[in-house]
RNA sequence: GCCACCUUAGCUCAGCGGUAGAGCAAUGCUUUCGUAAAGCAUAGGUCGCGAGUUCAAAUCUCGCAGGUGGCUCCA
């Protein structure tokens, strides 16, 4: 058997070996580093043997604990294979110590994860972060015996018996699923030597050799959770919990926990003032504050001025409709549990829906008028606000709302335009994109699931539609990834997603293809053969909401809006009072121009003020004094890059308006550098 | 909606059975100052809301509301 190292060098071996054997070949002080190995490309224990034929060459990684600075950090990059194991493992020393202190626990399931780990438990007991303490100690315990990972497999039916013996449905259904899947054997891991192990976990592994490779851990959280993610199902309690090989690295990860914490446009939105939630108003529901209001009207007008170079109409309509018409549009029959109640008027039968959606409203603005393929497309645009009952646990700051505006538009096409129409779409939404700076949008084609009655229309159509969505975004060539379900109820659609500072994805911008709701609401446009022909709709939205464009814009600048942007574009800051006359006439040439500045008339010496200017985030400050008056100048400070020096009022107006102009393509006195 | 936790001054937080505190912000006065916080003073709180236990509740118990993290959901 031919043993191949990722540099291409070559061992052989004429029995079977396992990874740890080749390491220890190579150097005593690999072996001692290693916890684990890919053979050929899986992930397995250092003690796994390899199986192999004596003509096979297997391919064989080691993955080694990281090698650490003075600090006790790990160098470079952490390997992603070394923490799976470590947390994997991690998870296993947690779920003993819990059944150590609750021994009537049921196990779940308990898997690695991108940064920690949870286990999945049934226990009717509520476990409480009071109890963290306990199971933390209890771990440490059970880590200082640097206990050693041993594996034993057991054949299905064997295995399956002795999960019965024990009575735990949980993992007799993880069993189950894993001989389903196709797996040979069952395999536990105990936590020690067979002969005097006495904690055990049916297992796939792998697994690091010992407990003692542990480092560093702290249990995060609690949840509940579900088994099989079925809200009906048994209900379990959700441990979540983080490992690293060394306390530096753990504490290095709680420290960027509590700096994404800071970023949070939710701590942002409030230091700054940019919008807040009031409980009498009611949960979920936004109330953009004057500087939110600032930003959210440059996004709204530079997204307009976009439209109208792509022949989008504005149009306004209200955030109510009758019951009627949601039923003929399908929301009301698919969607009532997400919709806020029926308004019941007081006579008669009559029902008002608070609008899910904008669509029926432009729906009918089409249909008003008799329409000629002459007419087409036809792209009606509005920042529509619509109301959704999302449940109360999933609110969150801005980016889970109850009331939110999409910056909303249907498009009305012919057959023919549907693929250039969306091509053009989808490139508005990377244009926009791309003018802010996000660089990590993952796109998700969002297809329907197969067998779902979530879904109106001929399934014809949706082949249709998903088939022409999947072969623009591959003309364009695009990257994306399918989500089976993800599709709205009356067409399939291209998602926009983008990652908050905690690290969850949301959906912004979409970009939606329907062939139903022109079906559900019978639309027409008279064809070049004089006969009527029906349209296909386009509903997209680059945003996807002002609300949640918002927060994930706070996060990506950490409430440093670029200048176009900033609530506060300028903060003139006077030397003493004796600046105030000069600072005035500054302030009144700044907002000549309606750009959005400031006086800081204060008593407080300069220094207070740009600290405060600093914490504000403004990005210029403009320091003025009897030297300044004198000379008609400015001093300019930049947030970032502190005193820029002096130039004359006009020269500095000029470079901030090209600034302004370029969206920040180029800064005030970029590249002069040197102080005037 | 489910589970755990949280809710004290505008903000950040301390107090955790004996009747409310700090820093910042605010207001006033002094200072008139050249690039990340001058000094002094004043004001500000039914301790989320409602019950209960107790001689006594911000503190203990229960209910409700809101928030946070997950789960589920997400047109």
């Amino acid at each position: 058997m031919q043993i191949q190292l990722p540099d291409g060098s070559i061992k052989s071996y004429d029995r079977p070996v396992t990874p740890a054997q080749v390491a220890a070949d190579i150097g005593a002080g690999l072996a001692k580093a290693a916890i684990g190995a890919r053979i050929n490309g899986e992930l397995a224990d250092l003690n796994r043997p390899i199986e192999a034929g004596t003509d096979q060459t297997v391919e064989l990684k080691l993955i080694t604990r990281p090698r650490t600075d003075k600090t006790g950090r790990t160098r470079g990059d952490h390997d992603p294979d070394a923490l799976y194991l470590l947390r994997h493992s991690t998870a296993h020393i947690m779920a003993e110590a819990i059944c150590d202190l609750w021994p009537e626990t049921k196990l779940a399931y308990g898997p690695p994860l991108e940064n920690g780990f949870y286990y999945d438990l049934y226990l009717e007991t509520p476990i409480s972060s009071e109890d963290f303490a306990r199971i933390e100690a209890r771990m440490k315990e059970i880590i200082a015996e640097a206990r050693p990972f041993t594996r034993y497999d057991l054949p299905p039916d064997q295995g399956l018996e002795k999960l019965e013996a024990e009575g735990n449905k949980y993992k007799i259904d993880n069993a189950q699923r894993a001989i389903e899947a196709g797996s040979a054997t069952l395999s536990w891991y105990i936590t020690g030597l067979p002969e005097k192990g006495h904690w055990e976990d049916l297992c796939m592994g792998p697994h690091v050799p010992d407990t003692g490779v542990v480092g560093a851990f702290k249990l995060m959280n609690i949840a509940a959770s579900h088994w099989r993610g079925d809200v009906e199902s048994d209900r379990f309690q959700r441990l979540y919990g983080t490992a690293f090989f060394t306390e530096a690295d753990l504490e290095d990860h709680l420290e960027k926990l509590e700096q994404a914490r800071q970023r949070d446009h939710r701590v942002i939105g409030q230091r700054l003032g940019l919008f807040t939630i009031d409980e009498q108003v009611g949960q979920g529901l936004i109330l953009w504050k004057p500087r939110g209001g600032a930003v959210r009207s440059v996004l709204e007008k530079f997204l307009q001025e976009q439209l109208f170079k792509l022949n989008y109409e504005m149009v306004y309509t209200p955030h109510i409709g009758k019951v009627d018409l949601y039923k003929t549009s399908g929301h009301y029959p698919y969607y009532s549990d997400s919709q806020f109640p029926p308004i019941q008027m007081r006579d008669g039968d009559e029902q008002y829906l608070l609008r899910p959606m904008n669509c029926p409203h432009h729906i009918k603005i089409y249909s008003s008028e008799p329409r000629s393929y002459r007419d087409l497309p036809v792209r009606l645009a509005e920042f529509g606000t619509v109301y959704r009952f999302e449940q109360s646990g999933e609110l969150t700051g801005m980016t889970r709302v109850r009331g939110f505006t999409q910056d909303d538009a249907h498009i009305f096409c012919t057959p023919d335009q549907v693929k250039n129409e969306f091509r053009q779409t989808v490139d508005l939404v990377r244009f926009v994109f791309n003018t802010f700076g996000f660089e990590d949008v993952s796109i998700r084609l969002s297809l329907r699931e197969p067998g779902s009655k979530k879904y109106v229309g001929d399934p014809a159509n949706w082949d249709r539609a998903e088939l022409e969505l999947r072969e623009v975004l591959e003309s364009m060539e695009i990257h994306f990834t399918e989500g089976l379900g993800e599709a709205a109820f009356y067409g399939p659609k291209t998602d926009f997603m983008v990652r908050d500072v905690i690290g969850r994805s949301w959906q912004l911008g979409t970009v939606q293809l329907d062939y139903n709701l022109p079906e559900r609401f019978a639309l027409e446009y008279i064809g070049p053969d004089s006969k009527p022909h029906r349209p296909v709709m386009i509903h997209r939205a680059p945003f996807g909401s002002m609300e949640r464009f918002m927060a994930i814009l706070i996060e990506h600048y950490a409430g440093a809006f670029p200048l176009w942007l900033a609530p506060e574009q300028f903060r003139i800051l006077p030397i003493s009072e004796k600046a105030h006359e000069y600072a005035t006439r500054v302030l009144d040439e700044l907002r000549k121009r309606d750009w959005r500045a400031t006086l800081d008339a204060g008593n407080d010496r300069i220094s207070a003020k740009v600290k405060v200017a600093q914490d504000d985030k403004v990005p210029y400050m403009l320091v003025v004094g009897p030297r300044d008056e004198q000379a008609g100048q400015v001093s300019i400070r930049d947030r970032y890059r502190g005193d820029l020096g002096a130039l004359p009022l006009e020269a500095f107006i000029q470079q901030a308006d090209t600034e302004i102009l370029t969206r920040g393509k180029n800064t005030v006195l970029e590249g002069i550098g040197s102080k005037a």
